[in-house]
DNA sequence: TGCATTTACTTTGTAATTCAAAGTGCTTTT
DNA sequence: AAAAGCACTTTGAATTACAAAGTAAATGCA
């Protein structure tokens, strides 16, 4: 049997780092406060994922504002795409269990 | 858009604890080295990941003895194969990806 | 027989990670 | 103009993960 782990990712051990990425393959773009509240986390802890993500390329960042305010967007990157869905496959391959 | 982390289990957020449920789950009784080999970590810890699922009540531990030889066993409960499943139920809707 | 080695874990100590609380700078409300 | 709110960032403590060292029994070999 062939080690099952191999080929997940470990940026994705993490339910926040993978909450996150779950929502922005199938948002364009969420800015900080709506991530917050569909994973329902602290700021400082969603702030630390987004920084990891972000630090690993799988993300990308715009500081941009509506009007005066600020509006930070969050949005995958072909890489992050990758490796998000490179994590999938591997844990499907695992589940399906290869004696 | 609801929450899409809920219903992950926590004890699978690693993925040595991940990797020996999907190896139980295939295989009825599996001893320490086997695990060890197949997961390809070390000693301790493997130890410390089965001791925490076992205290989770998600595996169960036989020790026997295979002629003089000690022979440490391990096989999922049937709560440790609901968790999993659980969890990775909760996976595949979160990757579904609900708005 | 006796000493060294291997096996199968357990214990220990450190490094890394996770997280919430407090802090910062700006905007908006009263 | 002061107070409150928003959108993060920084800090620090707690938890977790991990490898290395330790232990006890069994086996190999001289």
């Amino acid at each position: 049997m062939k080690n099952p782990i191999t080929g997940l990712n470990k940026v994705f051990d993490n339910r926040i780092r993978l909450g996150v990425m779950s929502i922005l393959l199938v948002n364009e773009e969420v800015n900080f406060n709506d991530l917050k509240q569909m994973l329902e986390v602290t700021d400082g802890n969603l702030a630390t994922h987004l920084v990891n993500l972000e630090e690993n390329g799988y993300i990308k960042v715009h500081k941009g504002f509506i009007g005066k305010k600020t509006n930070t967007t969050y949005a995958v990157t072909k890489s992050g795409e990758k490796a998000f869905t490179d994590h999938i496959t591997a844990l499907e391959n695992m589940i399906k269990g290869m004696k």
